[in-house]
This record gives structure tokens, sequence and C-alpha cells, in this order.
DNA sequence: CGGCCGATCCACT
DNA sequence: GTGGATCGGCCGA
């Protein structure tokens, strides 16, 4: 089943990054539709979070899509290279957000490989956000588009992506929890263990 | 308007 | 292990 409103306004992000593990995120980008196991996320917890670009309520034109209701897609431009995929949580006005750091390829997989440029590979393809993207065909101009199957928008109809729950149960025992990468300028911050990350085993 | 820098990746040594 | 690519966002003047 498609994931609903209800799951992403919680208020809880840590909570809904380690519950996106297992969970599968399909893009369907004119026409093509592709599709990846979430292997890896990180929870971004808003204003009080200092390696949050929402830190310190700081609204920008790029950050206001943070602060949406949960639901939303936040994609923005990492080094000039790379769109980075979130999902945005909470209820509107409170900037939450979780990066979707690695899937495990699911369907399309040929699409995914002329993305690539090359032959996907099993065991690394996917991993990394700017790779996730990069095979699910995701543009930073697909910032702001919703997750909920309503209210198509033109661009919507170029560009649609969810979230599904195909039933895979992931154990705690199963997850590596650590602090976030790349985020040292967030001081004390930046040790929050707030990465999540698995090994799939049964992977179909 | 100029300048700096980033929630990265890859090629190369 | 390291440095270059590459450009929009953000800030200060």
């Amino acid at each position: 089943m498609i994931l609903t409103r209800s799951f992403y306004t919680r208020n809880d992000v840590v909570l809904i990054a380690r519950e996106l593990l297992g969970k599968v995120l399909v893009t369907n980008i004119k026409g093509m539709k592709t599709s990846g196991l979430i292997t890896e996320t990180e929870a971004y917890a808003g204003t009080v979070d200092k390696a949050s670009h929402a830190y310190n309520d700081r609204r920008t034109s790029r950050t206001e899509i943070m602060y949406r209701e949960g639901g939303t897609a936040y994609v923005y431009l990492c080094y000039g290279v790379h769109s980075l995929f979130n999902v945005v949580t909470s209820v509107e006005g409170n900037p939450h957000a979780v990066l979707i750091r690695a899937i495990h390829p699911l369907e399309g997989t040929e699409i995914m490989e002329k993305r690539n440029g090359k032959p996907l590979d099993a065991k690394r393809s996917g991993i990394g956000p700017g790779k996730v993207s990069k095979l699910l065909g995701i543009h930073f101009s697909h910032s702001g588009l919703s997750l909920l199957d309503e209210k198509p928008s033109r661009q919507e109809t170029d560009a649609q992506m969810w979230i599904e729950d195909r039933g895979l149960v992931v154990k705690d025992n199963q997850i590596i929890i650590g602090p976030r990468i790349g985020v040292d300028y967030a001081g004390e911050d930046a040790l929050l263990p707030y990465r999540f990350r698995y090994f799939p085993t049964e992977v179909r």
C-alpha cells in the first residue's frame, strides 16, 4: 500500500527515518517507472538541528518546501552536481525531513541501467544519496511534489513519486545506527544518532 | 553583485 | 587518500 498522510505527519522524524527502512520508493518520470528498496536514511530535525537547512528557522525560497505538510518531496542540488531527495515530515510549519541515502534497485532496472550509464551492480548500485536520485530520475526541479496520490498538478503529469509499504519487516537487530554523514559543521549535533541503515537479505 | 561553500561522487595516485 | 567538478543558494556590501 502507498504510505498516506498520517504516516508522514507524525512529529517524530527520527522514528519515521527508522520506519522508512524496508519501504519502497517509486518514481514515474515521463512514464518510466522505477523503484528501489530504501536501505539507508537520515533524519533532519528542523529548526533546532544545526545540520538542517532549516536550522534556526531559516526560511528561504529553497527551505520553504521543508515547512510544508509531511508527505512532500524536498530535493535540492548539492555540490552543483547531485540532486538529493528528502521526504518532508511532521505538520505544516514544522520543517522536519528525512534524507534517503541509499536504495536497492527493484523495478525498472533497464531504465536505471540506462540512467546509470553502466550495468547495475547488485551490491553497490544505489548507495549514496546522489546515486538514489540518479537511478530514480529525480531532479531538484521535482522539489515540492506531493508523495500522496491526490491533486496531480501539471508538473506531476511529468513526474510522480511515492513510497510503498510492501509488508517487509526490518528488525531492530538488523539496523545499524550512527551519526550522519558530511555534517561536521553542525557541532555537537553532528554526533546525533540519526543515521539508519540495513543490508537487505531477501530481495526480489 | 561578488564570493564562498555545500546533507557528493569519481577518477586517479 | 585526495582533489576536481560544478552551480544554485545565501550572505554581506
